[in-house]
DNA sequence: TTGTGTTTTACGACCTCC
DNA sequence: GGAGGTCGTAAAACACAA
């Protein structure tokens, strides 16, 4: 798993399951996972666990750092854009990483960003900047097809690391969030709303194999089936009985997300 | 270097819900 | 009917053994 290093590099970067402080986007109409997801659903802030304004508050008292009307978020898609359009370009480093990133919009501070170099012991294979040298993130409909030049992009280290956060924040991305985010990250909504279709596929399909070999081995103990509904996926990395993201999991972060 | 297996984006088909 | 869900799959990107 590609993204494994990015988690795995630093077990405290997630403590817990919370979007990093740093990415300073508006909790917004964030609910409570699908009922399905009970232990995800019962994952809740605790005011005060960190500092995040985000996940400390309830939503209807955070003021939004978002102000800006949706209207506004254009102007960062278009830099993104640009920035495609200059692909020989791409030799921003981490700490101005995001190049759709309005100057001291606080959208993606640097703590991610400078986050971003520190590979894990995984990466070392990979040169601390490899991700400056992935394909810049699409923007907008490229018009790209499956049989039409490069259909797929990879999005960099700082892309994934935030959407795997939002990801352990909540499984279903709300609209709004998914808005933010996509500005957020250069991405489009319908990219990020695929990346989180694709990741609880991801989660699944983990889940399923283990599931598998638990069942698999002479084991004398009875395997214990994650409820219907599986913690969820998140269930699956955090939970009570089923077993937690943070600790309780079976597999620490580090290792559900190593490949 | 190359062959192979795995992971990551992206899409289409189909289903459910509002 | 549209949006978003799962499921299955294609193909690029990637890791790694030989």
């Amino acid at each position: 798993m590609y993204v494994g290093y990015l988690l795995d590099k630093d077990t405290n970067m997630y403590p817990s399951p919370v979007r990093h402080p740093s990415l300073n986007l508006n909790p917004q109409n964030y609910v409570p996972g699908p009922p399905q997801y009970s232990d995800f659903a019962s994952y809740h802030h605790v005011p005060g666990i960190n500092s995040d304004p985000h996940h400390g508050q309830p939503a209807a008292a955070w003021g939004s750092p978002y102000t800006p009307a949706k209207e506004d978020w254009h102007s960062y898609g278009t830099a993104a854009a640009s920035s495609t359009a200059n692909p020989g370009q791409f030799g921003f480093s981490p700490p101005d990483f995001n190049p759709m990133q309005p100057p001291g919009s606080g959208l993606l501070p640097p703590p991610i960003s400078s986050s971003v170099p520190q590979l894990s012991p995984n990466a070392q294979r990979r040169t601390p900047y490899e991700w400056m040298r992935r394909s810049i993130p699409s923007t907008s409909n490229s018009g790209k097809t499956r049989t039409k030049d490069k259909y797929r992009v990879v999005y960099t280290d700082h892309q994934r690391l935030e959407l795997e956060k939002e990801f352990h924040y909540s499984r279903y991305i709300t609209i709004r969030r998914k808005a933010e985010l996509a500005a957020a990250l250069g991405l489009t909504e319908r990219q990020v709303k695929i990346w989180f279709q694709n990741r609880r596929a991801k989660e699944r399909k983990v889940n399923k194999k283990k599931m598998q070999q638990q069942s698999q081995p002479t084991s004398t103990t009875t395997p214990t089936p994650p409820a219907v509904g599986t913690p969820g996926p998140m269930g699956a990395l955090c939970g009570g009985s089923a077993p937690s993201l943070v600790s309780s999991s079976p597999l620490t972060i580090k290792e559900e997300f190593m490949p």
